[in-house]
DNA sequence: CTGATACTTAGCATCATGGCTAACCAATAT
DNA sequence: ATATTGGTTAGCCATGATGCTAAGTATCAG
């Protein structure tokens, strides 16, 4: 998993739809149509975002009779976290840098 | 801040560009110039990348004399790390009630 | 076997995004 | 005073994302 492949991710997350689908599937999996049920939009359409957030690798999904259950992957979640994790670290730790030179002769 | 801002947010972070920019502002402050030489790319869209970030409140601008300097804003990214660190342990706790569910009566 | 349910595929309209050039303004350097 | 540098604004074009409808497939219920 490299990160080349992050951009990917935030994009999966920047939708407002995405964004909640992934909040509801905190409390547990799901199946498309219960995920769908608080969203004014077509099936189809709905169907696409959950098919970005798979190739994003947040979700997985897998089919038994006529119904596609969905589950988040904490793996993914979990990579860009640590990525915006160690990026914030790396700022603050510049800033702490900045102040200790700036008191250096005070 | 609320929630609703996130997906913005992860926006910006979605854009190759962008997110370049944002690991080379880990390192610290930089001028548009300086941050745009790695990139074969016009001014112009350079710099309404840079826009995009500020408006996301990734990034912050100051313009002294016919430079602007950008600086990385740490609690933006922190906001956004805690989001999904929040996320990621609840799935996690998800799982966990999961296993210890199916091997109650083994 | 027939109908309903739960997705799925295909195709289209619209708008946002990311790229460009041309032209401009303000601050320095000569 | 003039030229150069660093950034800015305005406007255009191509592509991709998001929404829709119409029609299809596969399971399950009766």
């Amino acid at each position: 998993m490299a990160n080349q492949y992050l951009p990917t991710v935030f994009a999966a997350l920047s939708d407002p739809t995405r964004f909640a689908v992934v909040e509801r599937l905190c409390g547990g999996p799901a199946s498309v149509g219960q995920l769908q049920t608080p969203f004014a939009m077509a099936t189809p359409t709905f169907l696409r975002h959950l098919k970005v957030l798979e190739k994003a690798g947040l979700i997985e999904t897998i089919k038994r009779g006529r119904v596609r259950t969905c589950t988040l992957k904490s793996e993914t979640l979990g990579f860009a976290e640590s990525w915006i994790s160690q990026r914030r670290r790396a700022v603050e730790a510049q800033l702490d840098r900045l102040q200790t030179y700036l008191s250096e002769d005070t």
